[in-house]
DNA sequence: CTTGCATGCATACAGCCTGTATGTTTATGA
DNA sequence: TCATAAACATACAGGCTGTATGCATGCAAG
């Protein structure tokens, strides 16, 4: 009998050890933010050595990205499941499943803190773009038509802005329902 | 005639040169980011030591706070001068005053981007007391009576983050007029 | 005024972290 | 099967942080 018949494709070795790295290094990034984290920290954490993390990711922070891009895109399937086919009132719905989708541990923190501080705001922009803001847009511009491209934007982001805050304060165990009906309120009054 | 006659207090002494760590810190952390601004470069540029920066601050991270505690006052006191006296239309005035008072340079990165990711959401909060989102819960609460005190809350810090995101995306060299008229028609639809 | 002490500041050092260079193993495909 | 490339491990150089230590300067009591 073969002892070491373990031959793994390459391509699988890649996917599971890019993910092993970047499941530790999440967990470290939540619980200490990403200067407090060293890359000894993470490798020891998810049992491997700093070869392979350098070797698959060009620096810290370059994992760090990855991490944060993966949780964009969780976060933006995760609001798309829960407005499958809501036509009426797109709006509620997908305020409900953001609220939802944000209440994961630690992805707040990534995603609105730490993202734009390591990352910068533009290319922290530039990962969300598709994500929940776009679907705001869209109800806005759709429920409201007599607003200019620049004020659409603007509205946008300033009640993108509430969304993130309100999902903020509930990811720290404040009651969600203020947030809700506050939210909902808002943009009722932008729309009408 | 005395050669050495640069007495100076210690009070005095004090004052300089945490002011001149401090100001030194604060272009650096503007301009590159808290953690990619190093210790040595904060003290070459201020013309000093690491010895004295770590005499008058416990570390790195005590030195940014205290950056970020004399930006925060300062944000207060601009906005304070350009409301003072305006008893009509107080959520008006103290909107374009905080506007105005956060497009000094680097201030919205400071107190909005790197100021939560290093000193954390919490203490930030605590760091902003008494500045603008006070005032703005006033001014609702006396506008519109019928919230309780958890829907105010909600409402005051979700409207808040709005002025904040719109800050810094004027702060980034967008136009202010939309993110103004925006944020007042969402006050006022609060109010209403 | 001077003398003991506290404060302000500079220098030196230990430990850790990051990123790279180098070596070894494992898969690929010809 | 064999040459090559990819995956991973180890070793090293440089820089940074925070502390310990030493000197200078202001302070306050006598």
């Amino acid at each position: 009998m073969q002892e070491k018949s373990t031959r793994t494709p390459n391509a699988d070795r890649r996917a599971m050890m890019r993910k092993k790295l970047m499941d530790a290094a999440r967990s470290l990034f939540v619980e200490k933010g990403f200067a407090a984290t060293s890359t000894p920290e993470i490798v020891k954490s998810a049992q491997v050595t700093r070869g392979a993390l350098y070797h698959h990711f060009e620096d810290k922070e370059d994992l760090f990205r990855a991490v944060v891009v993966a949780e964009a895109k969780e976060l933006r399937q995760a609001i798309e499941v829960a407005t499958k086919g809501m036509i009426d009132d797109p709006l509620g719905t997908g305020s409900k499943g953001y609220f939802e989708a944000m209440s994961i541990q630690g992805r707040a923190q990534l995603l609105l803190i730490d993202g734009p501080a390591v990352l910068g705001i533009q290319e922290m922009d530039q990962i969300d773009a598709g994500g929940g803001r776009a679907a705001l847009r869209t109800g806005l511009a759709t429920a409201n038509s007599d607003l200019s491209d620049e004020e659409l934007e603007a509205v946008t982001k300033v009640l993108s802005a509430g969304y993130d805050r309100a999902a903020l304060a509930i990811a720290q165990g404040e009651a969600a329902k203020p947030y809700e009906q506050a939210m909902a309120a808002l943009v009722r009054a932008t729309i009408s």
